[in-house]
DNA sequence: TATAGTGTTATCGG
DNA sequence: ACCGATAACACTAT
């Protein structure tokens, strides 16, 4: 269940598994996971052409290809991983923990691949099919990656409307790169609550908030997964807050399922 | 059997 | 046109 680490680790196995190698067949068949292309497109697109690029921002991933190829677009949803075999029973998954129970060579979920000259096949295994595999993604779209923001980029990211503070971290045209439980972690380590309208952020919220995501991106990306942040423990089963004990709040805002610590993180004024 | 889920996006209403 | 809320998407795990 990727978040922007997971993502990272994805186009870092990209990156060193997988370019440069010549693409003679591509499995495209799954219409929702490729949409809008019918099957076969994406497949005639890539065929003997290389990736040469693997680039990241936010949760999108993206691959420049040979001779002025088209873009291919790689979203990992909720459930989706890149895994890269090859014919030799070399297995590479970035070394993902949160998906153990998947046995090795259990590949029922691939719904997308690129088979190599040498055998070797690069899929994206996503149960859910909420993944998604494209050329030319809207990547213009994007809001400034999450681990590169600087302070007036941030500012601005929450600078107009009355959005809670909550669904404006989780917007990618705003901020690219943070997800529900980076969101929940940044608010808690900020003690800002997730329910504040943006525009009544003080400055002195709103430099706790680029604080905390540089904090939270930081280290989870050291980390390889959103596996360790300390506001993990505000949801059940210990739903208390690490720091002060205090039973945590539930709540939805940006549709996403909130929790926080109701004495650090007050709503009203500051 | 019912429900929630670490994400995105089309659509609707103000 | 902008902004925000909601439902939908597809499937597994509990």
């Amino acid at each position: 269940m990727p978040e922007l680490p997971e993502v990272e680790n994805a186009r870092s196995v990209i990156d060193r598994a997988a370019l440069g190698r010549r693409v003679v067949d591509v499995d495209d068949h799954d219409r929702w996971v490729c949409r809008p292309h019918p099957p076969g497109q994406i497949k005639a697109a890539l065929l003997n052409r290389e990736l040469t690029v693997a680039h990241r921002q936010g949760k999108s991933m993206w691959c420049e290809t040979s001779e002025d190829g088209p873009i291919l677009g790689i979203h990992l949803g909720m459930s989706g991983k890149i895994v890269i075999a090859d014919p030799d029973g070399t297995e590479v998954d970035g070394g993902d923990y949160w998906e153990r129970g998947r046995a090795a060579g259990d590949y029922r979920f691939a719904r997308f691949a690129l088979e190599f000259a040498d055998g070797g096949r690069l899929m994206l295994i996503d149960p859910r099919r909420l993944g998604r595999i494209r050329l030319d993604p809207p990547i213009e779209l994007l809001g400034p990656d999450a681990t590169a923001i600087t302070p007036a980029q941030f500012r601005a990211a929450l600078a107009r409307g009355t959005a809670p503070v909550k669904a404006r971290l989780l917007d990618q045209h705003a901020i690219a790169g943070i997800g529900n439980l980076l969101a929940d972690d940044i608010l808690w380590r900020a003690r800002v609550h997730p329910g504040r309208p943006v525009d009544e952020l003080t400055p002195e919220m709103v430099e706790a908030l680029l604080r905390a995501t540089r904090f939270a991106i930081r280290t989870t990306v050291r980390d390889g997964g959103v596996h360790t942040l300390g506001s993990l423990s505000l949801r059940p089963p210990e739903a208390r807050c690490p720091r002060d004990g205090t039973p945590t709040v539930q709540g939805t805002y940006g549709g996403r399922t909130t929790w926080w610590c109701p004495l650090e993180q007050k709503e009203g004024p500051p």
